[in-house]
RNA sequence: GCCGCGUUGGUCAAUCGGUUAAGACGCAUCCCUUUCACGGAUGAAUGAGGGGUUCGAUUCCCCUACGCGGUACCA
């Protein structure tokens, strides 16, 4: 049993404007909810709606709708609000400076003034074949612009003339930061390879390491899950908890191993899902830059619950081998020591079999809905229980749900026979057969699958005709070609006065094919 | 380069020192189905390398190799 801190556990997603909700983001936010549901806390939403200080439209709503999809309600955000309002990364920049301010006074960070150009300047000075990237750290911060180098006059007057300048953290120097991790166990980093971070930048907004701190902090998050990219930084963040004085409240830490792309190694990217193609985003993805809409797996043809299921299975799973997973079974089984500590490669193949199985289990309503949307689409109509009739028969053989359509179009529009596979073999004994056939068809009963393929039987061995020679053509006259479900089931549900009408008009093709 | 994390079949993975090293996806063959799927059966395929510890290591420790992540006034 997992060790959980006292009082409720409140757990959140804070995800950027900029990327969708991509295959990790997705998977973030559903062990962020099963462990929420799991120990009856909350589970919360803080959004991000910036991007480099800019309002990105309709970011907010497209995560709002994604989750609404997904079936992962929070239950604090910005659409409903909750005791720790704003939730809007937007509304909240106001309050960061004052806790940057007070590392300064506490001596945990300081100002300062370098420019982009200089920053540049003291990278380029000290790259050395051995530290292709020097960093701002505790050795280079004494030959820098800074209010650590500056006297407190100099600093002031360079404040009060609004000098651009940033908050950095001033990291000590050789101290172990360690950290519990609840999926990696103790973590250490030693000080000495942790840069002095931007905490608050020049335009007074704040970095991702100050805003995590100060709002999981106010928000009494009790325990934070992320990607394993956010490890490095960790031990930033650590210090600022202890630098402000909160340590007591920090949350349990918990890095999830990434998802790799399928062919070689490396995080997936939207492009994988472009080059290999198949979806990385949950639902269509519009980027804003470039105005692409990528197709996401809802539209795919995905079922929520099979989205859902394959992301949990993809990190984690219960230790004994069920694969196939509700929502609620996910949440009374989830737990963070059986999450795996290396990344897992997406495999489309195992994704399609998930949507596949999930599709065969589903409720036959649901289906029957999205069916009947495909319907109205072509200015078509049934009854919701023909509809189910037909679903029955048709749903193992759909991968997507978009497949139902397909597979059942000649359900709903009288298809045109194929006839080349038979017109070969054809007589004027079959003819007569199905003739007769349309007879005995008027009188069956009960009409069900059953009784037709007895009584088809029947009839071919009466005239001497092996089964074989009649079940192909009776396939292309209802079906229209060599696919789709048993004959008999199909004629079940098409019913008497179709059925015969599809035999009587493939009958009338036959004939003009061979006058023709 | 440095820091961190990781490494069981092609992929997802079980095993928490003793197993013929599960299972799933995919693949191959066969059966079922007088279509196509579903389904059933069978098969090929795995502990990165080297040292320890131990009566015994896939499992614990160390080293190496490899992979990934980070190394921004991005998240």
């Amino acid at each position: 049993m997992m060790p959980i801190k006292k009082g409720k556990v409140r757990v959140r997603f804070a995800p950027s404007p900029t990327g969708g909700l991509h295959l990790g983001g997705v998977r973030t936010v559903l062990y962020n909810y099963l462990f929420a549901r799991q120990h009856k806390g909350s589970f919360i939403l803080r959004i991000e709606d910036t991007d480099q200080g800019r309002y990105v439209e309709g970011a907010e709503q497209y995560i709002l709708d994604c989750l609404e999809w997904c079936g992962l309600e929070p239950d604090e955000g910005p659409h409903k609000g909750g005791p720790f309002s704003p939730y809007r990364q937007s509304e909240r920049k106001e309050s960061y400076r004052q806790y940057a301010e007070q590392l300064v006074q506490s001596g945990h960070a300081y100002y300062a003034f370098d420019t982009p150009e200089d920053l540049e300047k003291m990278r380029e000075e000290l790259k050395r074949p051995d530290n292709p990237s020097p960093q701002y750290d505790h050795r280079v911060r004494s030959s820098m612009k800074n209010s650590l180098t500056l006297s407190q006059d100099e600093t002031d007057k360079l404040l009060q003339q609004n000098t651009p300048h940033v908050i950095r953290i001033r990291v000590p120097e050789n101290e172990i930061v360690s950290f519990h991790d609840l999926i990696r166990g103790e973590v250490q980093f030693n000080t000495n390879s942790v840069d002095d971070k931007v905490l608050l930048k020049a335009d007074g907004m704040p970095t991702y390491h100050l805003a995590v701190v100060v709002d999981d902090f106010l928000m009494q998050i009790t325990h934070a899950f992320r990607g394993e990219e956010w490890l490095p930084s960790s031990p930033v963040h650590i210090l600022l908890w202890k630098y402000l004085g909160w340590k007591d409240s920090m949350p349990e830490w918990a890095h999830l191993p990434l998802i790799l792309k399928p062919d070689g190694n490396g995080k997936l990217s939207k492009r994988d899902g472009d080059r290999l193609g198949f979806p990385v985003f949950a639902m269509d993805w519009k980027d804003a830059r470039t105005g692409e809409t990528t197709q996401g797996f809802r539209e795919k043809g995905f079922l929520p619950e099979a989205f859902i299921n394959l992301l949990a299975m993809l990190g984690w799973n219960d230790g004994s081998g069920k694969e196939l997973f509700t929502i609620e079974e996910l949440i009374e089984s989830f737990s963070l020591d059986r999450v795996h500590k290396s990344g897992a490669k997406f495999d489309f193949e195992k994704a399609k079999w998930f949507n596949h199985e999930w599709i065969k289990k589903i409720d036959t309503p649901v289906l029957v809905t999205a069916l009947q949307k495909k319907l109205s689409e072509k200015n078509l109509s049934y009854e919701t229980h023909y509809l189910s009739k037909v679903i029955e028969l048709v749903k193992e053989r759909c991968t997507y749900v978009n497949d139902l359509w397909e597979h059942s179009v000649f359900f709903f529009i009288s298809p045109d026979p194929d006839v080349t596979a038979i017109v070969s073999k054809w007589n004027d004994e079959k003819t007569t057969f199905f003739n007769n056939l349309m007879e005995v068809f008027q009188m069956v009963q009960p009409w069900d699958s059953v009784s037709l393929e007895h009584e088809c039987k029947m009839l071919a061995t009466a005239n001497n005709i092996k089964p074989g020679e009649v079940l192909l053509p009776l396939r292309i006259m209802l079906v229209g070609g060599k696919f789709g479900p048993g004959v008999f089931d199909i004629a079940a549900v098409l019913g008497k006065q179709e059925t015969n009408k599809r035999i009587a008009s493939t009958l009338q093709v036959l004939r003009n094919n061979k006058v023709g």
